[in-house]
DNA sequence: GAAAAACACCTGTTTAAACGACTATTGTCT
DNA sequence: AGACAATAGTCGTTTAAACAGGTGTTTTTC
């Protein structure tokens, strides 16, 4: 082992400002998700099916294009068509090809899916609240803007 | 449906500030773990792993237990054997039973692990950096500020 | 107007996550 | 000492994530 080696080997006690950061919104995020999904457990669903479902309710009536679902993703998910085949499994949302264009797959919330998504509403907005609920206002409102300046650059260049 | 199920039924343009926060943390998250996988991906290493990797290197040369690991390992992993099969695998780690207590299994670091978290550890860092280096110093501090004091009561009664 | 390119989605396969049940070892209680 | 409980890790199985390659459809190009 070389003597630079041999420096490089003391890692740092504290680590940069830069990658606290990191393992604080990795923390804070782990923890707050734990949560979350146990909520979305309840209702046999994850959280990224509830984000589906979500982003479908908001565009209906009107459906959503397969792949423009897929953009709007937060977690980017590279197999949309298997999420969806679970989701229509439970009938909650529907798939019909497009006339005009049969390469594109429509997909509209049903009944079922606008239903369940009324059912978790309101142990979700509890979830949050018992998350955030101790934070004044003021402190809320500069962590959403310090989390949106964080990934403004991310998606700027990278992305 | 109801008079009440149609108008719980147009959700909220604005979420409650508590899920916007959620939903910031989320996608800051989201987008700044895609660009680390990269880079441990290069390694072929998970950020998981490379979390435990980390940890046996600040307890070495003590080794650590597979239960003490798993405690602090950052998101709980419910499988420590197999993702330590992976490490060991790879040469990255050991493992030996203890003699006085030969249920327990002691993790130790190699020096091939060393060596891969000297050689990750320059990209790593710099890709904190581009992901947080355009913030001042003063808004980092506030962010992992904020970001403990939301954990803190989770952290707390819950978990 | 036929060939090639582009598009939108689907499928096959490998790999890892998740949950429980299981084995081996040690500690405790009478 | 022997039964019972607790502990530490491992293993089996189901389920989902990830990646690459494939299929059918439309658009572009010559």
């Amino acid at each position: 082992m070389t003597i630079d080696e041999a420096q490089a080997d003391r890692l740092p006690k504290f680590d940069s400002l830069q990658q606290q950061a990191f393992l604080e919104l990795w923390r804070t995020y782990d923890c707050l998700k734990a949560e979350e999904e146990m909520v979305f457990g309840e209702f046999e669903i994850s959280s990224q099916q509830y984000n589906a479902l979500r982003l479908l309710k908001t565009a209906s009536p009107s459906p959503l294009a397969v792949s423009a679902l897929g953009q709007r993703m937060i977690t980017r998910a590279p197999d949309m068509t298997r999420m969806l085949d679970r989701l229509e499994r439970q009938a909650l949302i529907a798939r019909v090809r497009r006339d005009d264009n049969r390469r594109v797959v429509e997909v509209t919330i049903t009944q079922a899916g606008s239903k369940l998504l009324r059912r978790i509403a309101k142990p979700i907005r509890a979830c949050h609240q018992r998350q955030f609920g101790h934070l004044p206002a003021g402190q809320l409102m500069e962590l959403i803007a310090l989390l949106r300046a964080a990934r403004k650059r991310a998606n700027s260049d990278a992305r």
